[in-house]
DNA sequence: TGGAGTGCCCAA
DNA sequence: TGGGCACTCCAG
């Protein structure tokens, strides 16, 4: 356990026989020698030591601190348990790690000021695993425990203390993989995670599936098996379907969902549950992906690519690497599924880490809508309704079909702001403003634009992809959508799907229903048809994720709509020879993935390489590349103004992959050197970061 | 919100 | 020159 201490003072312990160091010998002198006076504090008689994490986000603080349990604390101060300690002259809060017998500390110990609660909110494998994500982002163990434990509920706490026996038994639900079985490698993959081996797939689904079901199947599997699960999806629609599916395949009451918006006792509640194993699967939005499930066999994540599950708190974790970091660490299985796929996921396939979990084509052909690319030329020239909607003549005839059968048809639309508001008025390209390709707008009250971002003014403009030199308004928001559509289809009924006015389901009958992407309605038995607008202008916009995201959507809106061979089509308003386009109408994510992670690695961008991103005022970014230790290997690029230059400068600094850990290192290292000298010029540190242009 | 270290002032 | 006092900084 423990050698010489620093002092060279060695003595047995009575009580264990174990070598100890003089702290150890004092203690051990407490708990045999005279009575104690009333009040007076003595040492616990077992694992006298407390290790603790410090709630503070000073980046040198980022260790354990030790402290004296005494014998009146010791029953309740159990590892995972919050604590307050006295700490450099105040009271603040901390998780207590670990119990151990010595302390390495020179020094004298202060006793814990109070254990808060006996209720352990940590286990070993969530704190092996914050740490872990700490050190893979360059943050602190503290940052990554607050998205991991949600606030302090007292009386939850105290409601369910008398809970009896955690449901244990195994489900009714014998092992089924018939779900799966579309899926070549599908069943294997449920076995296997059943078995408790650690497999890992990445998983395509096919179009119209029901992932919600397939997800309850494969938890069904390894609860079953006696195992924990962990399930993770970005939104709380998502959420309810899964939740939902979770009764149905599982039964009721042997699942946890962590939303968020449950109100802080309930969410502590059910925290409360998969912690003490009441149930053992949990599932979830974004910090959901740190449930202390007993025992996880699996952890899930659905549609990766979707931002939400990049958490915008520090240290900034994605939720995909944190389940990589906790399944790796639990030998768990681990999937990561959707209908599209990311260039990290293509990576993980690519790598060999993880086997693809792919329908073959024939089933992919049998469940598809008929797609078909309807080209950026909308039909102008004819002052028709339908061009006003923005609508070709295919696209009006896939709509007008499929209300005729008496079938809804979905209208996909930007969100708001999404796109640049002005356009060339012959191309249809997005207006960019020739300084720093910032987005367009109408100067207010005048016909000049100006740019967005730096404000020059774009005057005169001229389109560098057709020369045209006027620019038109771009049609934006469902709102805007909807009221036009509502002229070309005269006596439909309009549903609008958008903003805070989400539906999530629409009864199968004869409405045109505009909705921006992640609000699109489920309908029973599907759409009749999908309109997927302004297709040509989201794969246009300058960013990194442009085309992979551009997929995604069209993914999640066309797997809405019903399969050829039922009259289902999809009309996306982009030009058929885009490789976006192209794969959408053959249903090939893992194709299109391969591609872009082939075209990252010849620019030398992530996930191909490893990157990260230093921001804040001039003077601190500057100040931290100077107190930062470059790994070899590591390339740096900028500092630059950011897009908005109040905002400050970034610099990116790029290594490549294998030399990740080391920079995340560094990076620590610099911010913690910082942070002990009370830098005032602060400087955000990101892993990973999304945007970079 | 405690204790140690530091620096300044003033009395001897 | 040394003691006392106020202030700052550390961090168990």
């Amino acid at each position: 356990m423990v050698g010489a201490g620093r002092s060279g003072l060695v003595s047995l312990d009575p009580m264990t026989g174990d070598t100890n160091t003089s702290r150890g010998t004092l203690a051990a002198r407490a708990r045999s020698a005279r009575k104690p006076a009333p009040g007076e504090l003595v040492p616990a008689a077992e694992l006298p030591v407390a290790r603790v994490v410090v709630d503070s986000p000073l980046s040198h603080l980022d260790r354990l601190f030790d402290y004296q349990v005494s014998q009146a604390q010791s029953d309740d101060a159990r590892p995972g348990t919050r604590v307050r300690v006295r700490f450099a002259g105040r009271l603040i809060d901390a998780y207590l790690v670990e119990r151990v017998e010595t302390s390495d500390h020179v020094g004298k110990l202060g006793y814990l000021d109070r254990v808060v609660s006996a209720e352990s909110v940590l286990s070993p494998e969530v704190i092996a695993a914050a740490r872990s994500v700490a050190d893979r982002y360059a943050g602190t163990l503290t940052d990554v425990l607050r998205l991991a434990v949600p606030p302090r509920h007292a009386r939850a706490e105290g409601e369910t203390a008398g809970v009896p026996a955690p449901a244990v038994g195994a489900p009714a639900v014998p092992l089924s993989t018939a779900g799966w079985a579309e899926y070549t490698t599908g069943p294997a993959f449920l076995h296997a995670a059943a078995a408790g081996r650690p497999a890992r797939a990445v998983w395509q689904a096919r179009p119209g599936e029901d992932w919600p079901t397939r997800l309850a199947e494969a938890a069904a599997a390894v609860d079953g098996a006696g195992r924990g699960v962990v399930m993770v999806v970005p939104d709380a629609r998502d959420l309810t379907r899964l939740d939902a599916a979770m009764t149905t395949v599982l039964g009721p009451g042997r699942h946890a969902s962590l939303a968020a918006d449950l109100g802080p006792a309930e969410r502590y509640r059910r925290f409360l549950a998969v912690r003490r194993g009441q149930v053992r699967v949990a599932i979830g939005t974004r910090s959901a992906v740190f449930a202390p499930v007993r025992d996880l066999g699996l952890i899930a994540v659905f549609d990766d690519g979707d931002d939400l599950l990049a958490e915008p708190r520090s240290p900034y974790p994605h939720v995909r690497e944190v389940a990589m970091i906790r399944s790796a660490q639990a030998k768990s299985a681990l999937m990561i599924g959707g209908f599209a796929r990311t260039a990290e996921a293509q990576l993980l396939v690519e790598s060999g880490w993880a086997h693809p979990i792919e329908a073959p084509r024939a089933v992919i052909r049998a469940a598809a809508p008929r797609i078909e690319a309807a080209g950026d030329d909308y039909a102008r020239g004819a002052d028709s309704a339908a061009a006003h909607a923005r609508l070709t003549p295919a696209a009006f005839d896939a709509a007008r079909k499929s209300l005729a059968a008496g079938l809804p048809v979905l209208v996909q639309v930007p969100r708001r702001g999404y796109l640049p508001s002005l356009a060339c008025a012959t191309c249809r390209r997005p207006a960019r403003c020739r300084h720093c390709h910032g987005p367009l707008g109408l100067v207010r009250g005048s016909d000049t634009a100006s740019c967005r971002w730096c404000g020059a003014i774009a005057a005169p403009w001229s389109c560098p992809a057709c020369a045209a030199t006027a620019f038109r308004a771009v049609v934006s928001g469902a709102g805007r959508t909807a009221e036009e559509l509502g002229r070309a289809f005269a006596g439909v009924r309009l549903v609008t799907s958008a903003g805070d006015q989400i539906h999530p389901t629409l009864p199968s009958e004869p409405a045109l229903v505009v909705a921006t992407p992640g609000a699109e309605p489920v309908v029973s038995g599907g759409y009749g048809a999908a309109l997927l607008l302004d297709g040509g202008a989201l794969l246009g916009r300058a960013d990194l994720r442009a085309a992979e995201e551009t997929l995604r959507r069209w993914m999640a809106a066309a797997t809405l709509v019903r399969p050829a061979g039922e009259g289902g089509r999809v009309v996306v308003g982009a030009d058929s020879g885009l490789a976006t386009v192209q794969a959408l109408v053959r249903w090939d994510a893992a194709g299109h993935a391969a591609e872009e992670l082939a075209a990252r690695r010849e620019l030398g961008f992530p996930p191909a390489v490893a990157m990260a991103a230093v921001e804040g005022s001039a003077g601190g970014v500057a100040a931290f590349l100077e107190e930062l230790e470059m790994p070899e290997g590591a390339e740096l690029l900028g500092p630059v103004a950011l897009e908005h230059p109040e905002s400050g400068e970034r610099a990116l600094i790029r290594i490549e992959l294998p030399r990740q850990r080391e920079l995340a290192a560094a990076l620590h290292t610099a911010s913690a050197a910082r942070s002990a000298r009370k830098d005032p010029e602060p400087a955000r540190v990101r892993m990973d970061p999304l945007a970079m242009f």
